[in-house]
RNA sequence: ACGCCCGUAGCUCAAUUGGAUAGAGCACCGGACUUCUAAUCCGGCGGUUGGAGGUUCGAUUCCUCCCGGGCGUGCCA
């Protein structure tokens, strides 16, 4: 993979193409490798664009930090950069012509922040499971992936989406023993899932109460794991297919599609033969009349489980067979799990499992976990049947949208689709502003926030730009047309518009979408204030006009461009 | 009991993964719409970064202990 320091500086985006020269202009002036060399970027954005820290490089050559950046300070000369010494600091401030025009050209061009990372990436994530509806829970593993693969894809990755359902397993067992025992074909016909649900709840109602229910559950998941056409696994496929429509709902609303939908069943016929690979690489023991991998030599005193002392496989197994199964398929450079960070000891043993086994590939396998969503009433629980459906999530979203839609701009044509899309922006942005590990406290005050930092603000900030840019006389600006001088005095929207690349970067290598999310926030910001302090349509000057409408067309492509990452709907008016 | 994660302004979160005077939004107070959408913008208020040690030029960030919360700990997923 190229890097940084390597690629031609036409191909470099953003304010890459200015932190290059002055890694390079830093590298020779100190004899290092330019890989070597880090720029921050200062908190205080008075300190300039870049900084590079004396403290390291001084201990090394024998001076003191200040000393060293004096000295480097006479001695660099980078074209349209100057530098600045503050006490053990060295400065980069970029002269605001070159930088107008170089991040103008970037974010006119289609292929602002793309990466030539050429890698293989397999993301699982959403993976809900049938016969329950989709709630709140699984929104965070469908819009933290769906973005992280739009994010990858970006950089270059050629990445396949697998939808991981839930489908198989003793839970089946349960829901097959429940609607044998209260099952109703009218009431399956007019709700489905709705009344799996019930079913799934019931039984762990009176499980407790009459144990003969869990024999007949481990009996009818028996059943299905012989593979057999049975009753069972009618069932099973009935609940599968049904479930599978509601689904669909919820991914058609969100914009999100898989290359794969590939529930856990879809292994089903490798999970044999898992059990006899990993029998052959003399890693599996008997325990309780259990199958069992140690994992005590990998620092774990919880072994994982590959067979129940019934002889019916576990989550493990599946997991086992379905990363085999990738592996031979797709030979990834990375396998990513967007799953909650409550499952990190499966995948530290499902890892351990494969290490055991003398597969190195294991160390491509990353557990994107993240934190749960809690309510502020309490835990959710499906079991218990209390759940906060998505759906109704984004119903409400919608609604409020609606209505704010109909006091802020009544005259707005095309009202429904809109407040859709501002609806969803607001739930899905809220989502992904935060850094993933963290819990989150669902907090419908602030989910359906349209002011401030939320999903709505940018869509807005996007929206102005496409309303400057509709009433133009001629608002497809050539950067070839634009004096980049007239917009010498907005650095500030330059330097935000020119992070983005280094914000996609980012964002894909530390599978952290919230960093996008960040920078989206900063880039709106500066936006906002271009155009309060600077009159575009009108301003009196042609050339002016023109550099300005090419400031807001670089604006609002770089926003569309952002919120589509991250899966955030950008209607043209609200 | 043990393991992992989290703890930053009244609330919700940032802080370039060890850098400069810890920043935003919400709430609150005060200002800006006859001019490209006020879902916006500008100003003010707000901090012993849970606590105590340690590592070093420098710690919100790394280490140890403690406090508080979350999750997990062989036949669920």
């Amino acid at each position: 993979m190229a890097t940084l320091s390597t690629m031609p500086e036409t191909t470099l985006h953003g304010l890459d193409r200015f932190s290059s020269r002055a890694r390079a202009a830093l590298a020779h002036a100190l004899e290092q490798d330019p890989e070597s060399i880090l720029l921050e970027v200062p908190r205080d954005e008075t300190h300039g664009e870049f900084s590079f820290p004396c403290f390291q490089m001084a201990k090394a050559s024998g001076e003191t930090p200040p000393a060293l950046a004096a000295r480097l300070a006479a001695e660099l000369e980078i074209e349209a950069m100057q530098t600045e010494v503050v006490g053990p600091f060295l400065n980069f401030r970029i002269d605001t012509t070159p930088l107008a025009a170089a991040i103008l050209e970037g974010a006119l061009a289609s292929d602002y922040g793309k990466g030539e990372q050429n890698e293989t990436t397999v993301l699982e994530f959403s993976s809900p499971n049938i016969a329950k509806p989709m709630h709140v829970g699984h929104l965070r593993s469908t819009v933290i992936g769906a973005s992280l693969a739009r994010i990858l894809a970006r950089l270059g990755h050629k990445v396949t989406r697998i939808n991981h359902l839930g489908d198989w397993g003793s839970q089946f067992g349960r829901l097959v023993a429940a609607w044998r025992r209260w099952g109703n074909e009218d009431a399956f016909a007019a709700h489905p899932i709705e009344h799996l649900l019930e079913l799934y709840v019931r039984f762990h109602e009176e499980e407790e109460k009459d144990p003969t229910l869990m024999e007949e559950a481990k009996a009818a998941f028996g059943e299905l794991e012989t593979g057999e056409d049975g009753d069972s696994r009618r069932l099973w496929k009935r609940f599968t297919e049904a479930s599978l429509l509601e689904f669909d709902k919820i991914y058609a609303r969100l914009g999100i599609e898989f290359e794969h939908i590939r529930g856990e069943s879809w292994y089903e016929d490798r999970l044999e033969g898992l059990v006899e690979w990993l029998d052959a690489r003399g890693v599996l023991e008997e325990s309780d009349g259990a199958q069992i991998v140690d994992l005590t030599a990998q620092g774990m005193d919880t072994p994982c489980l590959v067979k129940t002392a019934l002889g019916t496989t576990l989550y493990a197994t599946r997991d086992l067979a379905a990363a085999r199964s990738r592996w031979e398929e797709f030979s990834f450079d990375h396998s990513l799990y967007v799953v909650g960070s409550e499952q990190e000891l499966h995948f530290r043993q499902f890892k351990a499992v494969l290490d055991r086994c003398g597969e190195d590939w294991a160390a491509r396998i990353e557990h994107i976990s993240f934190g749960l969503i809690r309510m502020a009433e309490g835990k959710l629980s499906t079991r218990e049947g209390k759940v906060l459906l998505l759906s109704k999530v984004l119903d409400r979203a919608c609604e409020l949208a609606m209505e704010t839609i109909a006091d802020k701009n009544p005259d707005l044509a095309d009202r429904g689709a809109v407040a859709e899309q501002v609806g969803l922006g607001a739930v899905i942005f809220h989502d992904l502003k935060h850094q993933r590990q963290k819990d989150v406290v669902f907090d419908w005050k602030e989910v359906l926030s349209f002011e401030g930092d939320t999903g709505p603000y940018l869509q807005y900030t996007h929206a102005r730009c496409c309303s400057i840019l509709r009433k133009a006389a001629s608002p497809n600006i050539a950067f070839q047309d634009v004096d980049p001088s007239l917009l010498a005095d907005s650095p500030e929207l330059m330097v935000a518009l020119g992070r983005y690349p280094a914000a996609i970067r980012e964002a894909g290598n530390r599978r952290e979408p919230s960093a996008l999310a960040q920078a989206l926030l900063r880039i709106a910001s500066a936006g906002n204030a271009f155009y309060r302090d600077r009159r575009v349509l009108g301003c009196g000057d042609e050339a002016l006009e023109r550099a300005r409408l090419a400031a807001v067309a670089a604006l609002r492509n770089t926003l569309a461009d952002g919120l589509g990452l991250l899966g955030v709907p950008a209607p043209e008016e609200m």
